[in-house]
DNA sequence: ATGGCTTGAGTGTCAAGA
């Protein structure tokens, strides 16, 4: 089983490279973020012809999630059960047994910001929803963009970001506690290049010097992380014409 | 140097991303 996930910032703009990637790469499930569409504008019928059908968690201008899929899904879920948000960051589904979740963890802008004190308490309302899917489901894998760089080595110019957004010391433990009940970042199962980055910021030519952070994962219960044979990240969708800001990450299971 | 790009909204230029 071959799984993946991508920020496309905005899919509208996006979706010729993600046609020509799945065409590539033939995932049985890709989990997107920041659709930044509608349900109503969203393109079923273009990833019909792809091959794929879609669950989408859909909002106008900013956020939006899907999952795109061959095969027969259910149990299809939208939103953090019991956590009320109107943004739209979460669709998950059970596809061949496995459950599927495809996150878009909040920015959070600034440290000590509001906009980070919802992305706490939007990773807490989470953790508490995953611990109850992990009970349900032996085979749970969660994917996104989590916005949060787990270590210092995920992180081009550690003393630069020392603290700030995306790197400070509450959201790893965010990220920590979402581990803790048996989640495995399936990037860390392997030895993987240095400077291994999912994100590269638009200004400053920051992907040409590899300046980028690794805040897109992949994250497997047990029964997963022990079927899983490799995690990489493909930085070549982010070589084109107008790419997405984030590469896709891809696992492989048994 | 708190910038630099890119998106959506909407037709000015701003909010938001990370």
């Amino acid at each position: 089983m071959r799984l993946a996930t991508w920020n496309v910032n905005s899919l509208k703009v996006r979706l010729p490279h993600v046609i020509d990637w799945l065409a590539a790469n033939r995932p049985d499930a890709l989990c997107l973020q920041e659709t930044k569409t509608a349900d109503a504008g969203f393109p079923f019928a273009e990833l019909e012809a792809a091959g794929y059908r879609a669950a989408h968690n859909g909002q106008k201008t900013y956020n939006g999630v899907a999952i795109l899929y061959r095969g027969e899904a259910t149990d299809i879920t939208r939103d953090i059960p019991g956590f009320t948000d109107d943004q739209k960051r979460v669709v998950a589904l059970t596809l061949d047994g496995t459950r599927l979740v495809s996150v878009y963890v909040p920015n959070g802008q600034e440290v000590g910001s509001d906009k980070y004190a919802y992305k706490l308490a939007w990773l807490a309302a989470l953790d508490g929803w995953l611990r109850a899917e992990l009970t349900r489901f032996a085979r749970l894998a969660v994917l996104g963009d989590f916005n949060i760089a787990p270590e210092d080595r995920d992180v081009h110019d550690p003393a630069a970001w020392r603290e700030r957004i995306l790197c400070s010391t509450p959201e790893r433990e965010a990220l920590r506690a979402l581990l803790a009940p048996g989640l495995t970042d399936a990037f860390r199962l392997f030895e993987q290049p240095e400077r291994s980055f999912s994100w590269w910021d638009y200004r400053a030519m920051c992907f040409r010097r590899n300046q980028g952070l690794r805040i897109d994962h992949i994250l497997l219960s047990p029964a997963l992380a022990a079927a899983c044979r490799s995690c990489t990240i493909d930085k070549a969708p982010r070589r084109l014409e107008r790419p997405s800001d984030h590469a896709p990450v891809i696992a492989e299971l048994l």
